[in-house]
Formats: structure tokens, C-alpha cells, sequence
DNA sequence: CGAAGGCTTGATAGACCTCAAACACAGTGG
DNA sequence: CCACTGTGTTTGAGGTCTATCAAGCCTTCG
């Protein structure tokens, strides 16, 4: 994957968007988002398909997206890929790194995007002063880990046809969650080859659910946008449950 | 399951074992130490397949193991189960709730076992005071995440061979780091059905690779002992790399 | 317009599942 | 001491879900 992305400075929006992910549940001191606000950030566009960090690093920086779509991933001993999570704008993309140095996995743009570089040095100067900010950013920590436990329960346990509609689910409402739909559809550039890398299956097996489940009127599909007619319906096709989400429905945050 | 335990007042290991755990990575300051050493520990002992939390519940203590196994578990919508993790003492079994109020999995102790119940409040308490300490509990539920995500990607893309293999020697090494593990082998209580759960196998799959193990000489198994006579082999067979497990090997630690 | 990437389709194969029953072993009670 | 029970392990026989291989097709883009 190339590197060539152009280096800008952070503008104004970009905080906004980490003061949504961190007060997602509870609103923060006035004084940590000050604190917050003042965070370095280092801007940058990414073409399609580039890593912004690598299984193995240790960066110095924590990775936030802006714009686009990213997943993480993991390359196993032979060879085989299987993607661990899919990322909306304001997601937190590496912060494991912090505590634990090394990243056990790659990080991947899927569409172009847009991503802020935040130094952990200052992420870990402000958690030392606001208590309330390190349970903020632990939080999301425990989310992530909350979602993979549901992918390793679709995964071991569910049939392709359910782990599928499972994912269009999860992905409609996170997607929502930062307003991004429109008309019960989002744009959704993710291939059948990475869906099939994330759940566990063949390209060729994915394309066939997906044709089941449009077959059945769950889903719609024009190019790479995605419409979920009925949400109800998809939502019992794929025993999804949004608990493990940690979503506040829009409109209720704190 | 059945909640006839008894319950008695802490001794003194419990908070020894605690902060093993919490030191893992680095020492923390001494009056850190002796905070730990004041925290509430309601030691419970607990009968085998016993749940010691509840999916769906907001616990206001976190349990932790201190003899025996026990294993976190989701119960989906169609009845499946999926085990997510398995336990060996000085692990804590549900920390996570302690930011995200709910647990999304169940607990439940394998065999016979020992837990300590200790009040969130006291840990935040603790937290508030001690942000190192705060950050040795984070990177417990880092190294979970990390732990799922290997079962995430192996479930998802390796044989049922290479996943009983690479169980085995997680838990071999898990076992090690405590010091419960004598020429070659520890005691394993997990029943076939379990591991099954665990990997998205059935018993009978689980049954015929644990054979096809033994006849390679990987693994020898009398009653609940199994042992590893050689394991750069077993972890070959498994595609294992410890590194995600975040354990020093035994005798290092800081 | 050709190339590339992604989607779709067909045919075949295999890994793993389900059902069903037998076996082994430990604990219980008479 | 020996049936008796329960749980876990093992074996056999089919069946199916999903993978693999191999093309063809479609859209986008330089």
C-alpha cells in the first residue's frame, strides 16, 4: 500500500469529532474539554486502501478517523486475513497501543479518508490530570472489546446467512449513530471479499447470502450504497441485538 | 445453576494475587501497593459449573479468580453458546462492566473454584487517587481484547486442528505465568463440549481432532492432566505466537 | 478501448455437523 | 460389593454448509 497521502494542518472540526466519541455516554468537565481541545493533531488524506499502522509497530501516536471508512486486521501465520473490525468517521482506530506498546493488529483505510495523528504523550499527560478522561477513553477501549465478542459469537456459532445480516445491521448503526444515513441507507464501500475476511467466509459463499438476502427484500443494493427497507426484519434475520453497541438511539446523547 | 456457596472473610493471598496481576507489566509505586492490599475481597468458594455473574446484569462487584478455572460465555438468541475466554486464578472475570455498567456475557466457574468479590466503588475510589493504577487495570482489559481478537481471527480463518492446538498452548502458557504447570503439563478440567463452545466446533469434530493430536504425539491427556511433551511443536501445529498474550515469560517480571 | 477490480455463476470437493448409540468412569446407595 | 446413574468420551454413518477452482460478466477509469 502506497504512503503518498498529503500531510495538512488539523483544523477545527477534527476535536469535535474526538469530543463526540468521548462523551458519547456522559458529558466531560468543562475544563477537560478545554484540555481536549488543545490536543495536537496531525491531519492527513489517505487513498483507498493504505495502512495507517501495521501489527508489530509501536507508534507513538494514536490514529482518529475522520472521514471514510478503515478496519482492522490481522495477517495469521499462513497467510490468511481476517479483519477484526469495521470503522466509522470519530472512531478510535489504535488507541490500544497505549497501554500495551505493540499493536497486535494492522489498521487499513478502505475508501479515502481523512485521519488525525494525536500523540499518546499528550493523550497520557491529560489522563494523568483528568480522571474523568481516562475512563472516557477506557470506555471506548471496552467497547471495542465488547463488539469483538459479539464477532466471535457470530462467528463461532452463526450461520453465514445470519453473520451477514448481523454485520449490515451493526454497521447501519454505527453509521447512524454518527449520522450518516439517509433514507434507511448509508454508503458502505466494503467488497464481499473483506466482508467474507471479516465473518469468516468465501467471497463466493458472501455473494450468495447477499443474494439471499436481497432476494428475500431485506436488504438493497446500488453500487456501494445500502438500504435496509425494513430493520426489524433484518435485525431478527441476524439475532442482532444493539446492547453490546453502547449507542445511545440518536438525538438522546448526554 | 445452583448458588448454595459459602461464603467466608478474605485472608491474605487474595490481595497478593491481585497484585501480581496488576504488576504484571510494571511495579507500581509502593503506597499504590498498599492501597490494593486495603481493598475489600468477599472470598467466596464456588461449586463446579457454577455462574458467579449474569449476562444482562450491573454487577457492583468484580469477581476474581483465585482457584480453579471458570470461563466467560454468551448465551445468543437461537440458544447457542459461545465461550469467549477461559480463567485461570488471578484473572478478573468482569471488570469490563465497571465502565460499561452492563455485562454482555455470563461467568461461570469450570471447575470447583475460589473467587473474591470486590466492590467497584472501591476501585474507582482507588482509580481516582492513583491514575498508575488506574492504568494497570486498563491494560487487564487491553490484554482481553487482545486475547479476543486471536480467537476472533483464529475461529474465523484456521482449521479446527490448528484451533485446538493454538488453545492449548494459550492456555499452557496462561497456566505457566501463574506457576500451576509441572513437567510439561497442568491440570485441565475444560470438557470436549467446552472446548467446542469455545472454537465453534462440535464435540464430536473436537473429539476426532483431539485424537488425530494424541497420534501425532502433540498432546497426551490422562483423565483431566494433559500434557505438551514437545511444545514448539504443538505451537507450530497451531500457528501460536504468544506475543498477543502480553505474558512475561516466567521468572521476568518486573 | 483495454485493463483491473469486483461481482456473479457453475461444478465439485471437503471440512465439519447431526443423529444415534456404545463405552468408560466416578459417585451413590442399598 | 455391586448394580445404578450421570457425565463425558468415543465411534459410525450420513448429510450439509461452505470452500475451492474456474470462468464469464460488468463497471470504472486511465
Amino acid at each position: 500500500m502506497s504512503d503518498d497521502a498529503l500531510s495538512t494542518r488539523g483544523g477545527f472540526g477534527e476535536h469535535a469529532r474526538l469530543l463526540r466519541k468521548l462523551e458519547a455516554a456522559r458529558a466531560l468537565p468543562s475544563r477537560a474539554r478545554e484540555e481536549v481541545g488543545r490536543l495536537s493533531m496531525r491531519v492527513r488524506a489517505v487513498p483507498p486502501d493504505t495502512d495507517v499502522a501495521h501489527q508489530g509497530d509501536s507508534p507513538s501516536e494514536c490514529c482518529l478517523l475522520l472521514e471514510g471508512w478503515a478496519c482492522r486486521y490481522k495477517i495469521l501465520g499462513r497467510g490468511q486475513r481476517q479483519i477484526l473490525s469495521f470503522h466509522v468517521p470519530g472512531d478510535l482506530l489504535d488507541l490500544h497501543a497505549i497501554e500495551l506498546g505493540v499493536l497486535d493488529y494492522s489498521v487499513g483505510v478502505i475508501s479515502a479518508a481523512r485521519v488525525a495523528y494525536i500523540p499518546y504523550r499528550e493523550i497520557k499527560a491529560l489522563m494523568e490530570s483528568e480522571p474523568r478522561l481516562t475512563a472516557a477513553f477506557w470506555r471506548d477501549t471496552l467497547i471495542d472489546g465488547a463488539i469483538f465478542r459479539e464477532w466471535l459469537s457470530g462467528v463461532g456459532r452463526r450461520s453465514a446467512h445470519e453473520r451477514i445480516a448481523h454485520l449490515l445491521c451493526e454497521m447501519y448503526v454505527k453509521v447512524d449513530a454518527v449520522g450518516l444515513t439517509s433514507d434507511d441507507g448509508f454508503d458502505f464501500p466494503v467488497t464481499q471479499a473483506e466482508i467474507g475476511d471479516a465473518l469468516g467466509l468465501s467471497t463466493v459463499h458472501v455473494n450468495r447470502s447477499l443474494q439471499e438476502l436481497r432476494r428475500q427484500g431485506l436488504i438493497i443494493s446500488r453500487g456501494s450504497r445500502l438500504e435496509i427497507p425494513d430493520f426489524e426484519a433484518l435485525k431478527a434475520a441476524g439475532d442482532f441485538n444493539p446492547m453490546y453497541l453502547h449507542v445511545q438511539p440518536r438525538g438522546q446523547a448526554a
